[in-house]
DNA sequence: GTCGTGACTAGCC
DNA sequence: CGGCTAGCCACGA
């Protein structure tokens, strides 16, 4: 719960429900918006842990390298997620991945 | 209290 | 271009 949760993995969750259907993020990106872009690494840390599931939209990041990287309930998962959002799949990466992505400055 | 791990990235050789 | 190292954050053992 987020009671147990820490103020980075707060952040990190309260980010990914910023991003709007259809949309990705990137690890990178999340990292920055929390002020440290060394930190994608305990982003998905975070994710992994994260007890919003699927309230927190962890199928929506991927790698910097629009990988799809991994997913704690299976990266075949994540990628049906995704494709249900209009987003494309191919070969464990993302199609368009500048189109879709989004970004929060 | 210290070490190691994790869905990563960037820099260096 | 490819592989290795270092850095970041949080947590478990």
């Amino acid at each position: 719960m987020a009671q147990n949760a820490t103020v980075f993995q707060k952040k990190v969750w309260k980010i990914l429900q910023q991003i709007p259907a259809g949309k990705i993020t990137t690890y990178s990106v999340i990292a920055k918006a929390l002020g440290n872009k060394n930190a994608a690494r305990a982003v998905g840390n975070a994710c992994n842990k994260n007890p919003f599931v699927p309230a927190v939209p962890c199928h929506r990041i991927v790698k910097n390298n629009g990988e799809i990287g991994g997913y704690s309930r299976g990266v075949k998962k994540k990628i049906a997620l995704l494709e249900k959002e209009g987003i494309t799949i191919k070969n464990n990466r993302v199609l368009d991945l500048n189109s879709k992505l989004f970004s929060f400055r």
